[in-house]
DNA sequence: CTTAGCACTCTTCTATCTGGAGTGCTAAAG
DNA sequence: CTTTAGCACTCCAGATAGAAGAGTGCTAAG
């Protein structure tokens, strides 16, 4: 089952001119190609035996090779050659990680975008918390006698705020007795705790208040509850045009449809990554999903700090430069591991100068 | 110049059986369709006059007719009828509208995204200030001694706020002193008048306070500039592959990544509805953008209040429907309009029961 | 003004053909 | 046992030709 030197040597030439030109590779194409000093009808024996074992496939008869799933793997697992970034593409990245980033659902857009515009491929972004949240105090700033702003800030130092309108009147002290109200009861509970019982009790504690308690609490279940479990960005899916095996309108459609919508799904593929810490590459029929088997997804997570995980990915056919998009992807999950792990600057702490 | 009622049936009829089916239209079809009591030559004799007038085009010498831009004008603007929505259709867009939804930001897009899935067209969301938008208030909260919570309120009831922290200790009369100078110096002023200067001698006033001033000004400042021009928000560009006309992957390509990609200018072509308040037709080559000289928009207005105003559109090949497609966005439109305007549960106010 | 008739145009579909690329096999050489 | 050259064979892709069909424009008659 162990391959010889020389048909590594070919299998790897195979994937590599595949995933250039799209189109599939003779004999004569390879023995140049791969430097190697034999001739191609030595090149055809090999083939015919690679082709034997899985590792390549023929679209008919009297055509060249084209890389099967299980030649891509053996290629990413043992034959591929870890891609350097060049200077300029670490500075892009670089640039664009540093632009003003305040919340982070929209730090993690932006870094979906920027991923898909980096590798021309659809990319996705995503961020989920792995820990129950909590909520870690909550401030009521009283504007005028009929309305007043909540603010609650999660143990992970996000802070959320939404302005309340009443119909009747509210004074200071009110606001003040609410507050501690709120302090006490609801602070250090996650979301399955915060039960309607709790919010009864506070709400008969707190007397004739309009069910202000409950107003507020569902408001910080709203944000504990985003957090958590956010959504799935997903950018560039146009990109997948770029390439010649979505020229049938209707495959194209087909992913692009899974990709846009079907956030449940995107989120579900995502879900093998947050327990590794590296780079994963899914193969064609290596995906769960029916509409990703015959594309590939490879996926770098990243750490938010605070409970929070989260995962890049790109989508593309399985001739993808695995190579290119793995070190692009993990240079960007490495880059948002630091911005996010910067101790002073924290998301929610803005820079010395704008 | 005046067409006789019987050309004008015609061309509607063509119109209609066009946006239908994306086929051309030949007089023998016609002679049946349009309710017409006269015979195929007959109608070949209009045909060829409203061919001649600008009103129809031939693909080539022996196809049928298909409506030219001048001919959807006419149609437009004096034989469309005005469609009804189904029951069950506002029931749909009602509902939707009803979500729970509290940021701005994500009422626009989700009312994008549902006018998208609403008329099976790419479409596009987008509020913007109208007038000047000033800060009305600022809080600031301690949190503990090394960080406080900043809140900013506008003018319009925007209510945002962001944690800052801070090498040096900070106390609470500090902060009392902080709020009180910034609530005197820069409440009321415009994007403009916060000026560096202002910055500066109030930072003065402050005395020793490591620039804190500047930072949460900043923060206010970003604030006021993301609500006064906030981004374009486009959803389901997948669908533009639902539609014959963009069989060719390389016109899907280009009109895909215009929308996706080049925000500016769906900004600017989402201009000219700023100005009215009813919808919006444009179609094929009366649009600005070069990209869409064969596409047509429908854009409605809608009033977000405080000083902001909305646009929502729908790209789509010139063979849309725009009765049915102009009859949704309105109606979406002024369900935002009411959303927005009410009094008592403006952006940003629960409703009563999660 | 309307209609029937008819020749004409142009596209689209299908079938057929051909060139070329690449294979697999065989037999000879290293 | 491996490598190589030679060659017949397969299959696709692109070109060409013909036939069918749809629709027109024009003419002449009602």
């Amino acid at each position: 089952m162990e391959l010889t030197e020389r048909k590594k040597k070919i299998l790897r030439a195979v994937v590599e001119s595949y995933i250039e030109t799209a189109e599939p590779v003779g004999s004569k194409a390879l023995a140049e190609l791969a430097g190697l000093k034999v001739s191609s009808a030595t090149i055809r024996n090999d083939l015919a035996d690679l082709t034997e074992h899985g590792y390549l496939e023929q679209p008919h008869t009297s055509a060249g090779r084209i890389p099967s799933p299980k030649g891509y793997r053996l290629y990413v697992n043992e034959l591929m050659e870890e891609q350097r970034l060049s200077l300029e593409e670490t500075k892009q990245i670089n640039d664009a990680l540093h632009l003003k980033m305040r919340e982070l659902d929209k730090v993690i857009d932006q870094a979906g975008r920027m991923v898909s515009q980096l590798t021309n491929y659809p990319a996705f972004a995503l961020a989920e918390g792995v820990r129950r949240l909590t909520i870690r105090r909550f401030d009521l700033i009283l504007v005028d006698c009929a309305s007043f702003i909540a603010v609650v800030m999660t143990d992970s130092s996000v802070v959320k705020n939404k302005l309340f309108r009443l119909p009747a009147d509210l004074s200071e002290p009110q606001l003040q007795l609410l507050t501690t109200l709120l302090n006490t009861a609801f602070v250090g509970k996650t979301l399955d705790q915060l039960t309607p019982e709790l919010m009864r009790m506070a709400e008969h504690a707190a007397g004739s208040s309009y069910g202000l308690i409950s107003l507020v609490v569902s408001f910080a279940m709203e944000v504990l509850d985003e957090l958590e479990n956010s959504a799935v960005h997903t950018a560039g899916a146009s990109h997948i045009l770029d390439h010649p095996e979505y020229q049938d309108v209707g495959k194209a459609q087909k992913l692009m449809s899974y990709l846009s919508e079907d956030r449940s799904l995107a989120q579900a593929l995502a879900l093998p990554a947050l327990s590794g810490d590296d780079t994963k590459i899914l193969i064609g029929p290596e995906n769960v999903a029916d509409e990703l088997k015959d594309t590939s997804v490879v996926l770098a997570s990243y750490d938010i700090g605070d409970g929070m995980k989260g995962v890049i990915g790109v989508v593309g056919p399985t001739r993808m430069d695995y190579a290119k998009v793995a070190a692009k992807l993990s240079y960007v999950a490495d880059g948002l591991s630091k911005l996010f792990g910067q101790p002073e600057l924290p998301p929610g702490t803005p820079e010395k100068e704008e």
